[in-house]
RNA sequence: GGGCGGUUAGCUCAGGGGUAGAGCGCUUGCUUCACACGCAAGAAGUCAGAGGUUCAAAUCCUCUAUCGCCCA
């Protein structure tokens, strides 16, 4: 037996979670052994940007990992949750050069080569730093299969990828409208950029005719392009300009000559119904220029300042060049008129700077031959996304997707394995660097000097972390994999892709299941961030509540795909049922007689009362439910489960009874222990730490027969077990909570003190059955002595009594002189009054004809029994009200 | 403009064709020898609105309102 003392009062998580981590990591259970022929569970974590700390999303990321990752391996397959960290080019580039900043220094000061060092040494810091917080989030992935995207094995799958889509014609180098984000100096992909709406204006600008007779107005949202015009187009069919089309322009200020062109694209309802056309600057006017040959005239240089093509404003920054323009457009008359118009602008995702679109010679994938079979993959079932409705979502955007910009600006990243020949300007695109051009043969090469966009690493991630494009005992073992859990904000940037450059590279589907959770909010809804100092820290939440706390509480009350909002008092939620589990546990462990031995995981037989009977079927109910909740992906609902049952049966009920009985025979201690141990088993997934401290505690205090692991992480997941099921004593204790509720309930309506015993007669058809209870009843309702009765033979009962009317049973209460009759009418009124609407009701459906003929026969005699059940007690209800004095 | 989601107790949210649920908060009473991070009792909801399908709708369908998200 364990002294009091021993076991803390409340649970502390700090030093237990310390504990059991490295243990777990020491004996090395997070590494799954390589069995053919046994169908492994893999998850490949989506890997953390090393721009620094995790956050919450990163922890739900984790936790719902982790709950499969332990479930699957409890069940004794396999189970590889393989862990990494993603390079985050512009992302990290940017910490880093804020970095250099505060040293005055610019990454051109220390040149590429020296640059690269200080990302390298950036990663080295921080990758171990993410890695640790994962520990403290009891993440059970496997550190010795760690990956990093820029490591030789990653960087050779995009080299490999790069070069053969390359070679099938599936890596484009083109000149098309890009964004480019001015103060990252690079293009984005179309994913990278937000749009954003503010209140702006819409200019009306003249540009008159070349023959000076008269002018034609555009409207324009962005007037300093209009520097890079090269025509002004109106709609074909706008009679208002048929008599333009043809003629010529002159752009203001700078004289420049511009065709009026007729085309399709323009909307004669937009501003005047004519609009310029920026070839170099609009996607709209890129595609009229190319259907019309226009030139392209670039105003911009890279970090959107005017170029020489701007003349006079050359040099200024793009808005000063606006303020300046529109200054000199009103000046000269050119200005006809300024409305205010709500724009909406492309913002780099990284740096909020609005992009510019710009015309840019960059590299592509040409995406819609990979689009295809992926959409297919997902059509066909072979990859199932949950929740559901994100599989519509997904065919949309496969089916309207663009062609992928992937070359960056940067120096971070996985350089583009591309040499340009000086001689004859021919392209070698091999795996390994080329010492000469293929085609001709010349030294005189140099490589492009772009790297590409991160998502083309992490595309590769399900494959290229087991060890692709080798053919490694990893590889064919784990992949494809079993799910893809992750925020529904990275469906497009991340999911989507995996599935193309899955399928394109290994001809299989990266993962099967696609699991998507929500957003985490905070109490107000609003998206955590640093700049609304709304952040809830991971750490700093398990370090004040524990980190089974902070799982909890990211993972129940939610539903998958849905954002869910945290606060203080859910994480305090979450701790108190952490300290309910240890100090049940600390109930059971003081209690467990010295030298205790017991069969493993076989429920306890022989001297049973029925209590234990009850609380061993309703356990078994329980490791069904939760089994059936996890394979269906609803880890909110199967905790719920599990803690209903630990808080709600075992410890109000279970524990309570047995406190009654503890130096009694039979002894509940065996029940005890196997309950709470099969218990622990069903939590450990969900609860890693309090769990297997607890499971260790009980190890210590029990010798258990056939003990199979020397770890709750390693030990089998519980199983159902038939036999447990007692549906008799599970209605007896139905029978015996109502009882002992309804007896409590009148006590307290009629402020009985609580120390003092009443006298009661309980009244039932079956009082044998509840005779095995009656001294629960007794101690749990406070009732002494207590009577079973048959109706008919409860003896003389005070008129005066109190009276507890439940369906099948009564109860009296002679609660000598200190019924308030008032009290007691207003009592019985007010459950004769939900008797009858009950009766009323289910009588109206059971004279329904069509409810007769058409609902199935079981819910009709459901009904039936249960009007019965209310009629009888309505009447007995009527009878005690009258009897009244 | 297209799509998706939310609207359920004071608050935050689960659930989902057959008797409305939880946590928090609130009211009342308890230092009951595991736990006040607790125990016991209680109040509290036309399940946004309108139609429809069905024997039966909070749940399925349509529309409306409203809030939010995604895509263009």
């Amino acid at each position: 037996m364990a002294a009091a003392g021993e076991i803390p009062k409340a649970y502390d998580p700090r030093p237990v979670e310390q504990k059991w981590y490295a243990h777990w990591e020491e004996r090395g259970y997070f590494t799954p052994q390589v069995e053919p022929g046994r169908q492994p569970f893999v998850i490949i974590m989506p890997p953390p940007n090393i721009t620094g700390e995790l956050h919450l999303g990163h922890a739900v990321t984790a936790t719902l990992e982790d709950i499969m990752a332990r479930w699957h391996r409890m069940r004794g397959e396999p189970a590889l949750w393989l862990p990494g960290e993603d390079h985050a080019g512009i992302a990290a580039q940017n910490v880093v050069e804020r970095l250099l900043a505060t040293e005055g220094k610019s990454r051109h000061d220390l040149g590429r080569e020296g640059f690269m060092e200080r990302m390298m040494e950036w990663a080295v810091k921080y990758r171990p730093i993410i890695a640790d917080q994962h520990r403290r989030l009891g993440a059970s992935c496997d550190w010795t299969r760690e990956r990093f995207t820029m490591d030789p094995g990653p960087s050779l799958a995009v080299r490999t990828t790069f070069v053969r889509l390359y070679e099938k014609g599936l890596i484009y180098r083109g000149e098309r409208i890009i964004n480019w984000c001015p103060r990252c100096a690079t293009a984005l992909s179309d994913l990278e950029v937000e749009h954003q709406t503010h209140n702006s204006s819409l200019w009306h600008i003249r540009y008159p005719l070349e023959d000076g007779r008269g002018h034609i107005t555009v409207a324009t949202t962005r007037p300093e392009t209009m520097l890079g015009d090269t025509a002004v187009a109106v709609n074909p069919r706008d009679g208002r300009y048929r008599s333009l089309v043809g003629k010529r322009a002159v752009l203001p200020i700078l004289n420049r000559p511009l065709p009026i062109i007729p085309d399709e694209a323009v909307d004669p309802a937009f501003g005047t119904g004519a609009v310029k056309v920026t070839p170099a600057h609009d996607p709209t006017d890129f595609e009229i220029a190319q259907r019309h040959r226009l030139p392209t005239i670039n105003i911009f240089e890279a970090d959107a300042t005017m170029s020489a093509a701007a003349g006079p404003y050359q040099g200024l920054e793009r808005y000063q060049c606006r303020q300046a323009l529109l200054a000199d457009l009103q000046e000269k008359g050119f200005l006809v008129k300024t409305e205010p118009y709500l724009l909406t602008a492309g913002h780099c995702q990284r740096c909020q700077t609005m992009v510019e679109p710009i015309v840019s010679l960059q590299w592509f994938v040409r995406i819609a031959p990979l689009a295809a079979p992926a959409r297919e993959a997902v059509a066909d079932g072979r990859i199932k996304i949950l929740p559901e409705r994100f599989t519509k979502v997904y065919d949309n955007w496969m089916a309207n997707i663009r062609d992928w910009c992937i070359s960056r600006q940067l120096w971070w990243g996985h350089r583009i394995p591309v040499w340009y020949c000086g001689a004859c300007g021919g392209l070698t695109v091999p795996l390994e660097d080329p010492r000469a051009c293929r085609h001709c043969g010349s030294h005189d090469l140099q490589q492009d000097p772009d790297v590409l966009d991160t998502w083309f690493s992490s595309a590769l991630w399900p494959h290229s972390t087991l060890g692709w494009p080798q053919d490694t005992p990893d590889r064919r073992y784990f992949y494809p994999t079993s799910v893809m859990e992750t925020g529904y904000d990275n469906l497009f940037f991340w999911v989507a892709r995996m599935i193309m450059m899955g399928l394109e590279n290994t001809g299989q589907v990266p993962f099967r299941t696609v699991y998507l959770h929500g957003l985490i909010r905070d109490e107000k809804g609003e998206k955590m961030s640093k700049s609304r100092g709304n952040v809830i820290n991971p750490l700093e939440a398990m370090d004040q509540y524990g980190t089974d706390a902070l799982r909890n509480a990211l993972t129940t009350g939610t539903a998958p795909g849905q954002d869910m909002k945290l606060s203080p008092q859910r994480l305090e939620a979450s701790r108190n049922f952490t300290n309910k589990l240890w100090n049940a546990a600390r109930f059971i462990l003081i209690n467990l007689p010295p030298g205790q031995r017991l069969p493993w995981d076989v429920a306890p037989t022989g001297d049973l009362l029925p209590e234990d009977r009850w609380i061993l079927s309703r356990l078994n109910g329980v490791v069904e439910a939760v089994g059936q909740r996890l394979e269906s992906f609803q880890f909110s609902e199967a905790q719920k489960e599990i803690q209903d049952f630990l808080w709600g049966e075992f410890c109000d009920w279970y524990i309570e009874m047995a406190k009654l009985r503890l130096g009694a025979h039979p002894s509940p201690a065996p029940v005890l222990a196997h309950v709470l141990e099969r218990s622990l088993r069903l939590l450990h997934p969900f609860m890693p730490f309090i769990t297997e401290e607890i499971w260790q505690r009980l190890r210590g205090a029990v010798s258990w027969q056939g003990l199979p692991a020397e770890s709750i992480m390693v030990a089998p997941f519980p199983a159902p077990n038939l036999v447990a099921r007692a549906p008799k004593e599970e209605a007896e204790m139905g029978q015996v909570i109502a009882i002992v509720r309804g007896i409590r309930n009148a006590r307290a309506e009629h402020k009985v003190e609580p120390s003092r015993f009443l006298e009661a007669t309980v009244v039932t058809a079956t009082p044998g059955a509840l005779e095995p209870y009656a001294s629960y009843i007794q101690r749990l309702a406070r009732v002494e002595p207590l009577r079973l009765a048959r109706p008919g033979q409860e003896g003389e009962v005070a008129t005066a009594a109190v009276t507890v009317v439940l369906p099948e049973a009564q109860v009296y209460l002679p609660l000598r002189g200190l019924v308030n009759l008032d009290k007691e009418r207003q009592r019985l009124q007010k459950d004769m009054d939900g008797a009858l609407e009950e009766v009323e009701r289910l009588s109206a459906k059971l004279a329904d004809a069509a409810f007769l003929a058409r609902a199935p026969q079981p819910v009709v005699a459901k009904e039936r029994a249960r009007l019965e059940e209310h009629q009888d007690r309505l009447a007995r209800l009527r009878e005690r009200f009258a009897q009244l004095p």
